[in-house]
DNA sequence: TAGGTGATCTTG
DNA sequence: AAGATCACCTAT
């Protein structure tokens, strides 16, 4: 399967690269484990302009740093004390963009995926939200700042889609970011149950 | 629908 | 040094 290169992350248009990202294929390899799945839900965040963003105004902080990387690594955060959430930074160095993933359909690796998350079925609960995701995945802080082209964590080419089968929608959990509220920074694949509500 | 959970940041 | 906040999930 053909690897998504660094350049990929490198480009300077975050909204458009969370688009292109719905249907490719993201891939761990932990304990050597494989697991994978088809990413069905994604949202741009856009610093320094973006209120709903960790590095608005260029904010720098411990935690933030890892959005001034170059593109093409993690950055993964607790997020309310028990969500482990995975992002994808992009564009140069210094220009703090970056791209959560929020659900995936599973594909490889589903047995332990199921062992991750404690479940004994194969239902969207698995990997639809982006802490279950990452659970089911394997993905931790641990993670943080880690080079997306490398053997741990990495992208590949998916499926093949249509620009009209993405359909985007306003960002979730972010009603203090005012006039960004309502950016159509998100995107699902359309029909899909592997996406949130 | 409410509460859990803890890192992170802000205020004093 | 303490308190508020938070890009969510699960079980009633």
């Amino acid at each position: 399967m053909t690897r998504i290169p660094k350049d990929f992350f490198l480009r300077s248009d975050v909204v458009k690269i969370s688009k292109e990202l719905i249907c490719k294929k993201l891939v761990t390899e932990i304990n050597g484990i494989r697991t994978s799945g088809i990413i069905t839900e994604t949202e741009a965040y856009r610093a320094p302009e973006d209120k709903a963003s960790h590095a608005y105004n260029n904010r720098k902080t411990e935690r933030t740093k890892t959005f001034f990387a170059e593109g093409g690594v993690a950055y993964v955060y607790l997020c309310y004390g028990i969500h482990n959430l995975f992002n994808i930074v992009t564009n140069k160095a210094d220009i703090p963009h970056a791209i959560l993933i929020r659900a995936i359909k599973p594909e490889e690796g589903i047995d332990e995926m199921l062992k991750r998350r404690n479940k004994s079925k194969l239902t969207p609960a698995l990997s639809v939200g982006p802490g279950s995701l990452s659970q089911a995945l394997g993905i931790t802080r641990a993670h943080n700042e880690i080079d997306l082209t490398g053997n741990t964590i990495w992208l590949e080419e998916g499926i093949a889609i249509k620009s009209s089968d993405i359909e985007a929608c306003k960002r979730v959990g972010i009603n203090y970011a005012e006039e960004y509220v309502h950016k159509l920074w998100r995107f699902k694949l359309k029909n899909s149950v592997w996406t949130c509500k």
